[in-house]
DNA sequence: CTCCTTTTGGGACATATGTCCTTTTCATTA
DNA sequence: TAATGAAAAGGACATATGTCCCAAAAGGAG
């Protein structure tokens, strides 16, 4: 991680997301904006959190840690975002681990000058309680969905979601398979399996396999494999 | 439903989990007291919901309709538990079925008359917040657990979370069967399927079948099987 | 280059769960 | 009481996924 020191960058996404308005004392309030790396780790669970976060760029990843070191894929997020929400509110270390997916500028402000300046602020609260509404509607969802979604549905999912095909090439693009182990955690299955599912995957003509990487051959088939499985 | 018309009553609860506090002109405030018998559906998914429920006596099931008419559980709820904060902030229909589990009490109060005179008082905001924020939290864990969860540990959870052993029967509480069918739909399982897991808790010794009813025989060994899975 | 470790791919079998269908039980009505 | 139909129990097989293990491939260190 490290600071941007840019003021005008961070006034304007300020501006952007209307984060000044949800505040009373704008002016005055200690925002930092801070860049993280693809792949850093925004966020440790179990740590004690210091500040609210906004995400105002890029895309991360939310998980969740289970007994032996395995970890479950939760939820995308995007901007705007709010990370530490529940932690500021309830007290208590951070739940889930935050992992940026592509490179995400973070603007920070402290908990401990929201305690004494905002927490009687209305627009903030609304603002709290509309973001944490949204995460918990999403998390009935995804759990509903969660006992209906084979692996195949998950791992589709997980490829159309972290690699958009928006871009420039729509004839395929790559995921770095280093991680095919950690991805088989992050979609709470085994390495075993998931080899199972890329294998029936690739004789489908859907995905390929190549050295170090998978390439997406037909989106479509994709889309129809994750069967409406999306992780936001 | 039938609205218990007991002001010293509705006092009482409301002094009893400190909601007058959460509100700024409690003399007035339009509180309603309402009753639902066992298995009485309190909100139907899908309904436009009109007033924010305080559950502040008795227990209820939360509930999520998937396609083909299934349901799946989704947690117990106790006092003081708050019903249509979701749908109050984010202005959308139930998301979730709640059903009584025993004879449930619950003060009511108009969205209408909150959005009017209580929307901007930082005491509710804060309040909702933590219930919100708390539910999440629940939902989080919930997540993580039910991919872990067998039938077998979920049906033993249920038994617990349903039958409270806590009072003078310790030997064996009983559970009408009649709904054995529903049961396996809340658990996310075929009736088949529940059928063998209730054979083999039978064969442990674990649980014993009645004609209409199924009996607990021994709550440590269940306790047990439910691996501490806890629908809470 | 060769040996060794790590990663990857996959075979064989086990377990949990779903689907389909048959049998059994039990109550209800003629 | 017998006939009939609904609910309950369970047998047989299929599928998804997990576990264990081994072999081939790929890097690294000497």
């Amino acid at each position: 991680m490290k600071y941007v020191q840019d003021v005008t960058l961070l006034e304007r996404y300020l501006q952007e997301y209307h984060i000044e308005e949800m505040f009373q004392h704008t002016k005055q309030a200690p925002f930092t904006l801070q860049q993280f790396a693809s792949d850093e780790i925004i966020l440790l669970e179990g740590i004690e959190m210091q500040s609210l976060f906004f995400l105002v760029q890029g895309k991360a990843r939310i998980t969740s840690s289970i007994a032996t070191g395995k970890s479950l894929l939760l939820r995308f997020i995007h901007p705007l975002s709010i990370i530490g929400d529940i932690e500021l509110i309830r007290d208590i270390p951070v739940q889930s681990q935050v992992q940026a997916v592509t490179e995400c500028l973070v603007i920070g402000i402290p908990f401990t000058y929201i305690k004494r300046c905002e927490l009687e602020n209305p627009r903030l609260l609304h603002t709290l309680l509309e973001h944490v509404s949204f995460k918990l509607q999403t998390c009935t969802t995804a759990s509903r969905v969660n006992l209906l979604a084979s692996v195949e549905n998950k791992f589709a999912s997980y490829l159309l979601s972290t690699l958009s095909p928006d871009q420039d090439n729509d004839f395929g693009m790559e995921l770095r398979t280093s991680s095919i182990k950690e991805i088989a955690n992050l979609l709470g299955t085994t390495y075993r399996h998931l080899n199972r599912v890329i294998s029936s995957l690739t004789q489908q003509g859907i995905i390929e396999r190549q050295k170090n990487a998978i390439r997406v051959l037909n989106w479509r088939e994709l889309e129809k494999a994750a069967n409406g499985i999306r992780y936001k």
